[in-house]
DNA sequence: GATTTTTTTCTCGACAGTCGAGAAATTTAG
DNA sequence: CTAAATTTCTCGACTGTCGAGAAAAAAATC
C-alpha cells in the first residue's frame, strides 16, 4: 500500500542519509557528507545544524590543518548520545556487550550458561541479571540504552522480539519484549544469530562491489545448522531473512531429528547426526543433545585416514547440506554462499557431498554451481552484523523521534 | 543502500499515489481522492490540474447531481492517454489483448503456437507478427502503445524481460527486450504466469483484509507446476517471485524429468508425471511431451473408482507436492496456499497426499497446517494479475517522465 | 421566487525543504 | 602584505504541502 510523502518526510530522510554516511566513513566534513550523500552543501549545512542542536552529532576538534584553505571542521557522532547493549546467546554461554553511539565497545563480559532444559523462566531471569550488571558496571543511566539487541540460534518472529522456537529451549517461546519492557525503556530487538553473519558479509560485500553486489547466503555448520540470506531490495537497502533451514525437509521419512521431526537436513549435518551415523547408531534413536567438539575431530581424523563409515557419515551431511541449498536457490536466485561456523573444520570431508547435493537439481545443472567459499571468525561476523543492523536502528529512532 | 530526497521527489510519489487510488476505485472526486490518499483538498488541485493538463486524466461529463450542494467533478484517466498489450503464452496457444489506459478491453485474439520445438526463433517471430497484428486491426498509433506486457510458464530473469527455461524451448533463452527493440518503443516486461495469479490474489486479499494481509501463495498445476509467492514488503508495497518450483529438488536421483535432471516435484506432479506412474512405466524413462487433459481425466476417474495404482499415483503427486510446499514454507514463513489451474480437478486425489506431505516437516508439525484454497479461473487472475501489473508500471512511468 | 443550507471545489498565504550562487572565513604561497 | 585556494555559511528563488476560508452550485425552506 502507497502512502502519503511530505516535505518533513523528505527531511527525516536526508537526516537519516547523513548519519548514514558519517556511520560508514567516520568522521566526516561538511564538504565530504555533501559529496557523499549528493546533497548540496546548503542542505547538509542546515542539516548538520539540527543534528549538532539535537546533541547527536558534534563538531570535532581543530584537527591540524593538512593543506591551504580554511581549514575542515569534522562532524562525528557524539558518543554520549546514546548507547546499546548487544547479546550473544550461544549454546554454552551469553555475552555481554556496552557500546556506545560511535559504535565503540566499551565493555564486555559473558556468563555460563545452565543446561537445565526447563529453564526457559530462568534462562530469561539471568538475562535481565547480566543486562543490570552491565549497565551497573559503565554507570552509564539506563535511560542513555536506547536499544538491547539480542541474537540466538533458532527461529524468531519476524515482527516482534520472540523466539519462536531454538535447539536449547526448542518451542518454550521467549518474549524478549514483554521480559524486559518494565525495566527497560530501550527498544529490543531480536535476530537470528546466522542472519546477523548473513548481513555482516552482505555490508562487507557492497562496500567492495557496491550497486554490483546482489545477493548472498551464510550457511553456518555447528550443533546446528542455520542458514541467513540477505539480497538487495528494489530500492529500501537489503532484505535479510533467516529461514528454518536446519529443520527444512530433506528426506520424507529420514532420520529422527533433536527437534522430533523426522528427516530434518540437522538431522543429518548436525554434529549429533553426524555422530550417530558414525557410530551406525539407527537413524530413529533420540540423539544426544551436546556433543563435544573433541568426539567429532576424533571421528574426522579417521575419516580423513580413510576410514570408510565416518567418512561416509560426513558425506551423507554435505549430500543432506547440498540438497538443502540446492532447493533454497530453487526459491530465490543464484548467490554465493559463505559457509562459516565450528563445522567449517571439517569442509575437507563435507566438501564432496555438498557439491555432489547441490549437482544433483536442475537449477545447478542449468545455472552452474554456486561460488562457496569458507569464512572463519563466525563470532566477528555476529557482532559486526548486530552493529550494522542497530546503530542504523538507533539514528532511524532518533531522527524519527529526536530531531523536532 | 539510501538516496536523497527531494521535494519533487514527494510531487512525484504523490502523484503515483492519485492515479493509483483512482485505478483501484474508478472515477472518484476530488474529496474522495483527499479521504483516500489522505492528502489535503489543495494538494489534490494542485496535483490533478497537473495531470490534467499533461492529458493523463479528465473531468467527467457532469453526472446528474445526487443529492443538495455543489455537484462533484469526477476524475478519471483519459482512456486514450496510452495503450497495452498484453501478451499471455501458454502451452498451445498464445493470447493478445489490447487494453486502454483505463484497464478496458479493446481487442483480443489467440493464434495457435506450433509444437515445432526448434522454434525459438520463429516463435519470436511469430509474436512480433501476432503485436503487429493487433495494432493493426485497432488503428491506433504505435508511439501510444506504453508497454507490453508478456507472461509464460518457466522461469524468468528477474531484472530483464529474458525467459530463461521454459518447458517448450528450455534452455533457449529468449530476449523480448532485444527482439522488440527496433519495431516498438514500448517497455516490456515479462513475468512468470504463476507470479501474476499470485499478485492477483494478493490484491484481492488486500482489498479484503487490508493492513492485515500479510502473504500467500499460488500453486498452479497443469502439465507443468508453477509457484507464485506475494508478501508484503516493509514499506514499498508488495514483493512478489516466481521461484523455479517444479523444478526443484523432491527426491535425489529419482523420477526423471522433461528438463533432464532426475528427482523435481514435476516429474511426480507434472500431468506426464501422474500418467507416467498410473502406467507404472519406469521413473527413468523419458516423459512424453504433452499429455491430453482427457487421458488424465480417465486415470483420475478409476482412480475415484477405488483402483489402487492409479490412486497411488495421485497420491505420490500430492506427496512431492506437500514436501516441496513444506521446503518452501521452511525458506519463508507461513502463509495461506492457493492452488488453481488445470489440475484442481484432481485435488479430491491430490489432497490427502498434500497434507501428509507438509505434514511430514518440522515447521508445519509446529506451526499448524497452512490454509489450503482451490481456486478457480486460472485465466481470469494471470490477466488481471497483467493489468495489476502493468498499469501501475504505467503510471509510474508516465508520472516520472511525462509530468514535467 | 428569494433566501438559507449544504456540499464541493478552488485559491491564498504560511510554512518546510532543497538548491545554486556568492559572501565570509581562514590558511598557505609568494 | 597580498593573492590564491579551500571550506563553510547565508541568502533568495523555487517547489511542495497544508489549513482556512472564499467561491460555486444545487437542494431545501420560507
Amino acid at each position: 500500500m502507497l502512502t502519503k510523502s511530505s516535505t518533513e518526510l523528505v527531511r527525516q530522510r536526508n537526516s537519516v542519509l547523513v548519519l548514514s554516511v558519517l556511520r560508514r566513513h567516520g568522521a566526516l566534513a561538511h564538504t565530504e557528507i555533501s559529496d557523499f550523500t549528493r546533497l548540496s552543501s546548503a542542505t547538509i549545512s542546515a542539516i548538520t545544524t539540527e543534528l549538532e542542536k539535537a546533541q547527536i552529532i558534534e563538531k570535532s576538534e581543530q584537527q591540524p590543518a593538512s593543506g591551504r584553505g580554511r581549514p575542515r571542521v569534522l562532524l562525528r557522532q557524539r558518543r554520549d548520545c546514546g548507547y546499546l547493549i548487544v547479546v550473544i546467546i550461544s549454546s554454552d554461554a551469553v555475552q555481554y556487550s556496552l557500546v556506545d553511539y560511535a559504535g565503540k565497545l566499551i565493555d564486555r563480559f559473558s556468563e555460563e550458561r545452565s543446561h537445565d532444559p526447563s529453564g526457559a523462566v530462568r534462562f530469561v531471569a539471568a538475562v535481565r541479571a547480566g543486562l543490570l550488571r552491565i549497565l551497573d558496571r559503565s554507570k552509564i543511566s539506563q535511560e542513555k540504552v536506547l536499544l538491547i539487541s539480542i541474537s540466538s540460534k533458532g527461529l524468531v518472529n519476524s515482527t516482534e522480539p520472540v523466539l519462536v522456537w531454538s535447539p536449547i529451549f526448542g518451542s518454550d517461546q521467549i518474549d524478549f519484549e514483554s521480559a524486559l519492557r518494565p525495566e527497560w525503556q530501550a527498544k529490543v530487538i531480536l535476530d537470528n544469530e546466522t542472519l546477523l553473519v548473513a548481513a555482516a558479509l552482505g555490508a562487507r560485500e557492497e562496500m567492495v562491489k557496491g550497486a554490483d553486489f546482489r545477493s548472498l547466503a551464510a550457511l553456518s555448520l555447528g550443533h546446528s545448522v542455520g542458514l541467513g540470506i540477505v539480497r538487495r531490495g528494489n530500492q529500501t537497502g537489503q532484505e535479510i531473512s533467516a529461514p528454518n533451514f536446519g529443520h527444512m525437509l530433506h528426506m520424507a521419512n529420514g532420520g529422527l531429528c533433536r527437534c522430533g521431526t523426522r528427516g530434518c537436513i540437522e538431522a543429518y549435518a548436525g554434529f549429533y547426526a553426524i555422530l550417530r551415523s558414525a557410530f551406525e547408531v539407527p537413524l530413529d534413536t533420540i540423539p544426544a543433545k551436546f556433543v563435544p567438539v573433541a568426539e567429532l575431530d576424533k571421528i574426522a581424523a579417521k575419516a580423513r585416514q580413510g576410514h570408510r563409515v565416518p567418512a561416509f557419515a560426513f558425506r551423507q551431511a554435505g549430500l543432506a547440506l547440498g540438497n538443502g541449498l540446492s532447493r533454497m536457490l530453487s526459491l530465490t536466485e543464484r548467490m554465493p554462499i559463505a559457509i562459516t561456523g565450528p563445522g567449517t573444520r571439517y569442509y575437507d570431508l563435507l566438501r564432496q557431498g555438498i557439491e555432489e547435493g547441490l549437482g544433483q537439481s536442475h537449477i545447478v545443472r542449468m545455472e552452474g554451481m554456486p561460488e562457496i567459499r569458507v569464512v572463519a571468525d563466525e563470532q566477528i561476523l555476529v557482532f559486526e552484523g548486530h552493529l550494522n543492523r542497530a546503530l542504523s536502528v538507533i539514528d532511524e529512532d532518533i531522527v524519527v523521534s529526536g530531531v523536532q
